[in-house]
This record gives C-alpha cells, structure tokens and sequence, in this order.
DNA sequence: GCACTACTGCGTAAGGTATACACAGTAGGT
DNA sequence: ACCTACTGTGTATACCTTACGCAGTAGTGC
C-alpha cells in the first residue's frame, strides 16, 4: 500500500527509504527546492531548468537526479513549497463559516501573489501535498458550522480556490503583458479598446460596443476591487444555499 | 495604430499584408493551425511540436515559419479555432438573464471538453480573438436585461468563464490520471482518501479525517452534477446583486 | 582491519525542442 | 526579360531533459 504513492508525495511528506550506508549527501532535496523555488521568484518559472538549478547550488545537473526522479517531481515539490501553510484561523472562534472562508480566499490570494508562477502549473489532481492538504483541512474546517455536507463543502472548496486562482493568474498574464509593453498601465489599458473598436464591426457586436462606449477600461481600477467583487458574489451564492437548510 | 496590434491577433481577424507578388503559397495559415489542433486533439498539446506540425502537412519544420512568428502564436490561434463560434441564444428572446448565461455556461464546456488541451494553456489576456470577443459579446447580450452595470457584466462573465475552465481543467486531469493509472475510476478513487489516512494524522486533520469518514470519495459521482452545483451557486449570488438593484 | 555494498556525485551523450539565417527557386509587375 | 518580393528548405545553434556508466565514499559484517 505504501508502494503506490508517487515518489514526490512520499518525500513531501517526509516518508522516505532513509539512506544511512554510502557518502554523505553533499545536497538535500530541502536545498534543491529552495533553489528552484529562489529561481523561479526571481527569472520565472521557465527560468528553472535542471542545469539552472544545479548552478546555482553549485552542483553538476545530474546530481539532482539523486534526490528527484523527473522534473515534474520537483515542480510539485517546488509549488508545495511556495504554497506554506495556510493562514491560521481567526482568534475568537465562531465567527461563522463566511468570515473563515473569506479569510482563507485572502490567504490564498496573498501566497498566490507572492509566488505568482505556482498558478502557471495546471492543478494535477486532489489535494495530496502536505501544504495542500493543509489548506484542505482549514478550508473544511471554516465550513464546519455551515450546515452542509461533506460533498458539498468539498464542491465549495473548490469553487473558491478555483476563483482565487483563475483572478490572480489573469492578474498576474495582465502585469506582464503591461510590463513587457513597456507602457503605463492606464495607456496600456486604454489600447484594448481601441483595438476592438478597429477589428469588432458594431453592427456584429453591438453589446460589446455598448460595453466599449461605457469606458470600463479608461483606467485600470484596484485589482483587489475586482477580487471581492467575485469573491462576494461565490459568498452570496453560498448563503443562498446555507440559509435554505 | 494597426502596427501596435499582435501579429497572431492581426492574422486571426484577416487582417493581413497580402503578399501577391511571389510564388503560390503551398501552405496556409489555416491548414497549419487545422493540422495543429488535429495534433492537439490526438496526441495532446505537449505532442505539438513545430517539427511534428510540419510532418502533418509534408512540409518542412521553417516552411511554418512562413506563416507565424513563434510557436506562441500557433497556439494562440489554434486555441480560437478549437474555441469555435458561442451558441446561439435560445430561439425565443427575454428568457432572463439567468438562462442565457447558464445556457452560455454550458456551451463552455462542451467546447472545454471537445478540446481538454485549450485549457492547459494559461490565459494570456483580455479576449482579443476573434471568437473569444464573440463569446464574450454573446455573454454580455446575455446580460442585457440584467440591470447590471457595465464594469459588473464584465466582472460576473469572468467569474463564471473563471468557472468553468478551472472545473474543466481538473475533470481533465482526475480523467488523465485514472486512465494513467490504468484501474477502474471508483477504484482510484477509493485510493484517495485511503492514501491521506496513511499520511494524515487524525489529530492533526480533524476536519479532514471526519470528511474522509462521510466517505465522499466512495464513488466517482456525476462530472455533471459538480459543475451544476458550482454553477448554481455563482448563479444565485449574481442573482443577489441583480435583486438588489 | 578488511572486504562488501549501497550510496553520492558527475561526465558523457542521445534525442528532443525552438528558431536564426542563408540560399535556391518562383511568379507577378514593369 | 528583368527586377523584386516572396516561398520553401537545409543547416546550424543553443537550449532542454534524462539514461547510463564510472569513480569515489562511508557505513556494515566479519
């Protein structure tokens, strides 16, 4: 049973056929992922190749190889890494389910902001990491008094991490494409609807022209603005379902 | 200010520079971006390779070169051309905003699902494809009756586009991974939580261990019925807004 | 103390990727 | 018929991941 978990899982969590006989180990897998981790932050996380990594610990690449059985393993410990360990709950107890959930949407916004490249990996799968599943576990645990079923706190959980991630990776796409303009972010902003207005016929779109002739885009407004708007509706849409229990 | 807009951007919308003078292109813009996504479709958007492109067509790799400026580029068009026209409204008008959008939703997801691969490429922006505007125009039209501002029809169509391209990218990859795994789904799933009660100590993970017990894992549910409880939720939160107006 | 053995680190090399660049050939405009 | 702009292509470069084998090391058993 211990045998099917994949090899990245184990070591994350600290599950590991420790060595004992040959030399000592000149590296550890804590190290290597700092490293990558370090690199991705500072480059992105095309930055991090093997040979990069190794560099800048001053290793040969296949050295890695000893403590990471593909690349993808180290991305996933990588995006463990950076994720940490979810916000502690509020102090005071029982401030009910929306409060503890609104924190945690905050947490998350803010570990996904710090570490912008983890939303560029696809999620591969359910929650197996230690840090994810630590968050898993607040998350279910702010849901506690909420009256719903397990299955549907997990369809919650999801919902709202979902939209965290989707918004700050949208944010994230947004400031690079502004920074690689080399513009500012208002003129920047301002050039989008211009170019619709060049290639979109009014007579085909008319609500688009609508929504272009109402300037939404004439400045770039607050993005945590943009986050609790989303983040209230999810909330509302939850009460809705609370409430009728 | 047409110099200012991308080049696949340009392409895309037909606008092009036409040549006239030289000899007749064997290739098109159209046929590499078809036999692309015809790759894509097959074999996965990793199995995409400029390379592997231009043995689809007998062509060789540079002759690609020809007709897009980078590989990005490839992919951005061949994501607008797996995208596909939006539904068409339901047949009879003032239905409510609620259905068209729910309508909207679904339509989404069929074309997610016809094309898993499109959602593994992050996206890189306000829609600016041609499709991606008609989605978008269709959503907002959608919205029409919704007494919503401006600023907000834009805010809600992310909140639920977020939605559904989050959920249809982890169907995805829970279906990759079962099938990778090479056992029966309700199988795998059965390993999920018998994995994190081997590495989770109850004491530590309560919330999580009396999750487990509800046993929600037990059998792999309805793909439908998670993205209509998600939905429903978002949907009723717009509606919130929409009442309080 | 000595052999054994499992382990670490590393060099080499294979096979994959995108793409810059030079060059041959083609066909419309003059 | 020439000029010229364009297409297709072969070569070359600079990456990437990673399989494999070898040298050296440090515990274990005798």
């Amino acid at each position: 049973m211990d045998d099917e978990l994949p090899d990245a899982v184990a070591a994350a969590w600290g599950v590991r056929a420790h060595p004992g006989k040959g030399p000592k180990p000149g590296l550890s897998l804590k190290r290597i992922v700092a490293a990558a981790v370090k690199i991705a932050s500072r480059d992105g996380l095309d930055a991090v190749s093997m040979s990069r990594v190794a560099a800048e610990l001053g290793a040969s690449t296949m050295s890695l190889y000893r403590y990471v059985n593909a690349k993808d393993e180290l991305v996933k410990l990588m995006i463990d890494a950076a994720w940490g360990s979810p916000p502690p709950p509020e102090a005071e107890p029982g401030t009910g389910w929306r409060a503890g959930l609104s924190r945690w949407a905050w947490g998350m916004r803010t570990a996904l902001r710090r570490h912008p490249w983890t939303a560029r990996v696809p999620i591969s799968g359910l929650p197996v990491m230690p840090n994810e599943v630590a968050w898993f576990e607040q998350a279910l645990a702010d849901l506690e008094d909420s009256g719903l079923v397990e299955a549907e706190k997990a369809s919650v959980i999801m919902l709202i991490s979902g939209y965290v991630r989707t918004l700050a990776t949208l944010e994230a796409d947004l400031e690079a494409a502004v920074r690689a303009a080399g513009v500012a972010p208002d003129e920047w902003m301002a050039a989008y609807p211009r170019m619709l207005t060049a290639l979109a016929d009014p007579g085909r779109y008319p609500a688009l022209t609508k929504f272009i002739a109402a300037g939404v885009f004439d400045r770039a407004d607050d993005p945590d603005d943009e986050f609790i708007f989303g983040l209230e509706r999810i909330l509302d849409g939850i009460e809705v379902l609370v409430s009728s229990r």
